[in-house]
DNA sequence: ACCGAGTGCTTGGTATGCCAAGCGGGAGAA
DNA sequence: TTCTCCCGCTTGGCATACCAAGCACTCGGT
């Protein structure tokens, strides 16, 4: 059985095969709009590479989509259950906010982390 | 000025050093934990080399964040000047965090608006 | 018929990701 | 002091990401 990963792969290829051929892109199209060569291109699409990511971010550009939709559908950014949502919500929110200091953050994401493991003890 | 790209390996390095050092690991600690090298994780934390979502996910994982939050901090999802605007909208986070009692909210929200007031009156 | 232009795929090479082994230094114990 | 253990970093090599060039096919046009 191909390994979890290879699966995330062949999603990821899949997905933007299925995003190429909706925007009716050629593959060499594509790869050119993605400054990136058309076999490697091809080769991603079938799932056979695992691209970086300055890679898909170009891909995701060129295809007017975020790289986070595209790694997000196949399931690369969040891990299997575990990890609720509202963590990294509430801690990206803390993290984007432009009025903090880096030092800033780490104290009250600390102390958040803090609270919920508290509460997930009891 | 260095490349762009350069400049989010070095923030994705730093933020992980950062996690890692408020969890209170060892870089062999963490290396292990996320089954990567540790010469491999010092080179990556020093920004010199661009890791596999793989792996980026694998450290994220040991570290209790998600890999959307590494790599969103490093500004290597989003494209646009997304600038957030995240004035409220880390309160609007804090208060409608399930894992959070109505107590700790008030806490958090409280300490947020004194960082932010104090950084105000600079 | 032959063509030229488009499609996606294969092939070889170079650059980079990633690891095992080893290095030098700092801190505590005998 | 030396011994031992841990720290982070450097080195050399194997595995994989990525590209330039070329292959095989299809479709309209002449």
């Amino acid at each position: 059985m191909s390994d979890d990963w290879s699966n995330r792969l062949g999603v990821l290829g899949a997905t933007i095969r299925r995003q190429r051929q909706l925007a009716q892109m050629s593959l060499r199209q594509l790869s050119e709009l993605a400054q990136v060569s058309n076999p490697y291109l091809s080769q991603i699409e079938r799932g056979l590479h695992e691209p970086s990511v300055r890679v898909v971010r170009s891909i995701a550009k060129a295809l007017n989509v975020s790289a986070e939709e595209l790694l997000g559908d196949a399931g690369m950014l969040d891990d299997e259950a575990e990890a609720a949502s509202a963590v990294s919500t509430t801690e990206e929110a803390i993290r984007s906010d432009s009025s903090l200091t880096d030092e800033q953050k780490d104290s009250l994401v600390s102390v958040y982390r803090a609270y919920r493991t508290a509460n997930h003890a009891n």
